[in-house]
RNA sequence: GGCCCCGUCGUCUAGCGGCCUAGGACUCUGGCUUCUCAAGCCAGCUACGAGGGUUCGAAUCCCUUCGGGGCUACCA
């Protein structure tokens, strides 16, 4: 146990895609881990497998983590004491240790075809071995060479497994042991020289000094191939980084999560509304807990409490509703100008709103009567927009539910009652209206006041009728109910 | 198939041998409140996968079994 080294975690995707709920869950808990030891956060691109990533990908990433106010301290673009921090551009740094390796006897070349092991593989398959590199370039005779040289052969650097076991201790699941008769000889180097995640991973991880690996679990039997390359590097087993193999987070039909059983990609959650906090705090307990019954927690709140040891060994089956949920509160929680700075690159989007200090002022107003009703911040548009709305018509749905006599004949009665009104406070028009519909005519509240809504905000969901009418102003607002009377 | 990991309400979890007739949150159901929708408040439904042990005592320890997942690549 490394104890008075400072702590080093990195997170180190690979950007073949969006940044996925995943990704980000195991990025938070590498933050996290860092914050709270007080070590550092390093960022690490794992780009050697350049068909799948792209420059698009990478850029999305940094932009992803940052949104998500995960600051790293070394990494792409703040640099540090161990960069570059991009695989891509280390390509001689692990060239020399495949060579390295070469020198020791550690490591092969082999000049089996892919071919050639696909064959072999369904053969061990076919026999119920399990299946795996069988040695066969372990030791070639000098004719063999000679032979594959001849015939123009690209060979691989293949890793030489001893017999024998790897054990560990993994931070969440335990002491984790295999024997090496289920770890074949592994690939470092790829025929056309390019490295393996294998090779690079591991050496990345000792120069960059990290001392906490906390990943997904799918790569915990990749761990003891990790381990034999730090061998390999002339690490002694004190100096291995600790592992924590985090749980998965899954769909919700208990399959792994996807484009299918619910939104992988973080950027969606973004452009659907969704506050970085209300991520942070939501992903913070899939797989996590503070130990107490709180589930409302900051980012900063996180980083105090998080410890490995809290950390589930079972996965997660990842929730929307309860995503929701918790955004509703963060929402909630907002003072007026935060959720409006929030808000308004929405309202923008959606062609609410230009931005002019008129409109603000609007929408300043109106936040107050909505922020208790939206759980998304793309919700926002639907709940205001009738306040912007120059061409105003009521939606499709609703305006059916004015058109019978006894609505028509409630509007005609409101448009009476208000157009004398002096007084357009939401106050004086609520007093104006409950005399005239609710006393005067007896009706209930609910069916006086329901086709006097649709006719102001177009919908039969809406914010607060008074209050709406109010910011509509007494001119629009009366140009309204007078449209709406056939 | 082999190797490895995992198994508490529908979901996320608390629980680390007695405090558990199993607690909280989300969801769902019912109610209150109410100008709609929300929010808020109250109530309710529902769980230790199964079977064996160990122990005075097990959700907690051990074994088996069943179920789920990962890996088994010149992907990561």
């Amino acid at each position: 146990m490394p104890t008075n080294k400072e702590v080093r975690v990195r997170f180190a995707p690979s950007p073949t895609g969006d940044l996925h709920v995943g990704n980000i869950r195991t990025a938070l808990f590498d933050w996290a881990y860092a914050r709270h030891t007080g070590g550092k956060f390093i960022f690490r691109i794992e780009d050697t497998d350049r068909e799948r990533v792209t420059d698009e990908y990478i850029a999305a990433a940094l932009d992803t983590l940052r949104w998500l106010g995960l600051q790293w301290d070394e990494g792409p673009e703040v640099g540090g004491p161990f960069g570059p921090y991009m695989q891509s551009q280390r390509l001689d740094i692990y060239a020399e240790w495949a060579q390295k390796f070469l020198d020791q006897g550690d490591a092969y070349y082999c000049y089996c075809s892919s071919e050639e092991l696909e064959a072999r593989r369904e053969a061990q398959r076919a026999a119920n071995v399990a299946p795996g590199y069988d040695g066969k370039c372990r030791n070639l005779s000098p004719e063999e060479l000679a032979a594959f040289l001849a015939e123009g052969r690209k060979p691989v650097v293949r890793m030489r497994m001893p017999d024998g076991h790897t054990t560990f201790t993994d931070l969440i699941r335990g002491e984790v042991s295999f024997d090496h008769n289920f770890v074949p000889d592994f690939v470092l180097v790829r025929g056309d020289g390019s490295p393996l995640y294998t090779l690079a991973v591991a050496v990345d991880d000792v120069m960059m000094k990290i001392t906490h690996v906390l990943r997904g679990e799918d790569l915990l039997s990749s761990t003891p191939r990790q381990i034999r390359v730090y061998q390999a590097m002339g690490l002694s087993e004190a100096e291995y980084p600790e592992f924590a193999h985090l749980p998965f987070v899954m769909g919700q039909d208990n399959a792994k999560l996807s484009k299918r059983n619910g939104e992988v990609s973080i950027a969606w959650y973004r452009d659907a509304g969704y506050l970085p906090e209300a991520i942070c705090n939501y992903l913070a307990l899939l797989g996590w807990s503070p130990g107490d019954d709180r589930e409302d927690v900051s980012r900063e709140e996180i980083a105090q409490l998080f410890t490995v040891e809290r950390v589930h060994s079972s996965p997660a089956r990842f929730d929307m509703k309860k995503l929701e949920a918790i955004n509703g509160d963060k929402i909630r929680a907002l003072d007026l100008e935060d959720f409006l700075a929030r808000v308004l690159p929405f309202l923008k989007r959606d062609d609410v709103v230009t931005g002019t200090e008129a409109e603000l002022s609007v929408v300043r107003q109106a936040l107050p009567l909505i922020q208790e009703r939206i759980a998304t911040l793309a919700e926002v548009t639907q709940m205001v927009k009738f306040l912007f709305v120059e061409d105003f018509v009521v939606d499709v749905d609703s305006a059916p539910k004015i058109a019978d006599e006894q609505s028509q004949s409630v509007l005609k009665a409101a448009l009476v009652a208000l157009e004398t009104l002096s007084d357009w406070s939401h106050e004086a028009i609520e007093a104006a209206l409950r005399a005239t519909l609710i006393e005067g005519l007896g009706l209930k509240p609910r069916i006086a006041f329901g086709g006097v809504r649709i006719a102001i905000t177009g919908s039969h969901i809406s914010p607060p009728l008074f209050e709406s009418m109010e910011l509509l102003g007494r001119e629009r607002s009366l140009a309204r109910i007078k449209a709406s009377i056939a």
